[in-house]
DNA sequence: CCCATAATTGAACATATGTTCAACTATAAG
DNA sequence: CTTATAGTTGAACATATGTTCAATTATGGG
């Protein structure tokens, strides 16, 4: 609920700008769907591991050596990264290879490789 | 630095995998930069302003009250999206007004916006 | 000069997030 | 069956993040 206490009293300078964005603005859900989906990608460990599987399908061990961290801590970051069907995983004996799942995510993220890089 | 205490003890499974990957690895400069970049668009605040902002030019108290939140909170919002160098402002009189000052990111955004309306 | 309004700021607060540690499951070898 | 290894998980912990609240700055009107 809004008591608009420290809201601008004047509620808006000019109320058909605003009257105009508001009709096309998105709504919760939108703007919280999409900010979730950048999240996946607002994090160093997870980038990493992303561009790691761009190349290569890999087993957690090795995930973990390549970015020289904790195979629990890598564990915990695919998990996240499977909830949101980012990676996907196959067994082998004791091992579990990854690999990425998701095309979307993937042009989304050589967009931003190729802005930090360019 | 690394103990190793905790990352697995065969270090790799597939030493030449793991060599080849590593060798193409994001630097941490690199990732931490990445992810920061997809952080500005990782909260829904702040995508609700960016979308704002690239129909209308609008001041503080306007995007307050489309948004339906406190001057602050807004404040503080755009004071970070301006350090990132996102949005630009213009001072009249007792209001500021505020536009978007990045062609890249918002290329990531309707990249992203695209993603979840498709 | 005094007051009202637009906006910014810092501190406090609650919540979210990422890593560590230890315990646990699953699989295979002897 | 026992042991070793790969991986997962939950709790604890530290840190980061976003909003609120109160105080402050900046601008303009009477």
């Amino acid at each position: 609920m809004n008591t608009h206490h420290d809201v601008c009293q004047v509620r808006s300078v000019d109320k058909k700008k605003v009257r105009a964005v508001m009709k096309s603005m998105l709504t919760d859900q939108e703007a919280v769907h999409l900010s979730e989906t950048f999240s996946v990608l607002a994090d160093p460990t997870r980038t990493k591991i992303i561009y790691a599987l761009s190349s290569e399908e890999l087993c957690v061990c090795d995930i973990a050596g390549i970015l020289g961290m904790s195979v629990s801590a890598i564990s915990h970051q695919l998990r996240i990264l499977r909830n949101m069907r980012l990676v996907k995983f196959r067994k082998e004996a004791k091992m579990v290879y990854y690999s990425l799942d998701d095309a979307h995510i993937t042009t989304l993220f050589n967009e931003g490789l190729n802005h930090i890089r360019e």
